[in-house]
DNA sequence: GATTGATCTGAACGCTGGTTCAGTTAATAT
DNA sequence: ATATTAACTGAACCAGCGTTCAGATCAATC
């Protein structure tokens, strides 16, 4: 058992996901090669074999990652019962959580097609779980009078749209502080919601 | 000057085309090969080089089409003065104009970073000049009093967003027709910009 | 029916891809 | 010191890539 200490794969390791992460981002998956992420290391090509099976599975890592955080994330929060109120917490937890990692979020969209089938489902799967929470949201606040929307499932879907587009345009470091973001599309998302419409 | 009719130049350059963009809409750019597109041509892959450059072209061809396209249909428009009228114009144009295409509206945002630089710059100009349209219509509406929202930029980016989205999702053979989606999203539209919203 | 020229084939070119693996390196344990 | 072994190198494998091009094909023209 020699090299506990000292020893560089839980090093090595992260740094491969990191550079595989940055590099799909930047140029897509099929575009990017084996060197290439390597040379971001420090390591040779076939260095990577001791961390993954093969290429496709450093894609399927980073998305199966990317929602299964989510998921949790969300799961640990306390969300109000108050439907508005609720809403207001969804879209903040929604920006800031897409906003902390824009390179997960384009990738978990733009890659889904170089997936195998048998992956592309696991990842589907807790997609469509997202969703239905948004959906159920929407829908329970529709019941009770609170929101008022021409179709709750479309509506579910504009909304998520509608706030994960924002990774498409927000920087950091821009004009725009991402607690102001969030009071925006708070207001936004309660008019799109119908919240305080005329009935 | 042999070969006017008869010639097959004037079929096999649009099943090119049409086959790219299938292809590069399912696999992506970058994984897909100038034999799988020959293939579906029926041809083999040496024959496309009559007809394109450099597979790149290819892939720009079919962007800058779009983009042209998109522009040249809106200024086709007749847009009615009133901020609110306006708005639903615009809903339906975008709509109606993005269902008809959804593989090119998918390579038109994924497939941005495998333009050389170059040919990147001139779809984002077209790009920019959509988007100020949205921008100048919103805040015409702002400015009369018609609509109500928290920021007019963040705003044509939300409503962007929400309507592209649609193509995610949406299929003509669904149970939703595309004139029902358009009076949905017209009075989801209406709701996003405050259209009667209290002062 | 010979000529022409647009259209396409088929094979090749040089190169790079993901992946494998025998062998080297170096940190630990004895 | 020596043995052990995780971590990595460097070279190789072959399949496949985009692209080129000399030559075949064949409908239209003369």
């Amino acid at each position: 058992m020699a090299r506990k200490t000292g020893s560089h794969s839980e090093i090595t390791g992260p740094k491969i996901k990191q550079a595989a992460l940055e590099l799909f981002a930047r140029h897509g998956f099929a575009a990017v090669t084996m060197r290439q992420i390597a040379a971001r290391v420090g390591v040779q090509a076939g260095a990577i074999y001791n961390y993954t099976p093969d290429k496709q599975a450093l894609l399927f890592d980073l998305l199966h990652g990317h929602m299964a955080d989510l998921l949790t994330r969300w799961a640990e929060e306390q969300v109000p019962h108050d439907p508005v109120a609720a809403l207001e917490h969804f879209v903040a937890f929604h920006l800031d959580f897409h906003i902390q990692r824009p390179e997960l979020v384009f990738i978990s969209y733009m890659e889904l097609r170089n997936l195998t089938e048998e992956n592309f489902k696991a990842i589907e799967e807790k997609r469509s779980r997202y969703e239905k929470i948004v959906y159920d949201m929407i829908l329970k606040g529709v019941r009770s009078g609170d929101f008022q929307v021409p179709d709750a499932k479309i509506t579910s879907f504009a909304l998520i749209a509608m706030l994960t587009g924002v990774v498409d345009w927000f920087r950091a470091d821009g004009r725009l502080s991402s607690d102001e973001l969030t009071r925006q599309y708070c207001a936004l998302a309660r008019q799109t919601l119908g919240v305080n419409a005329p009935a």
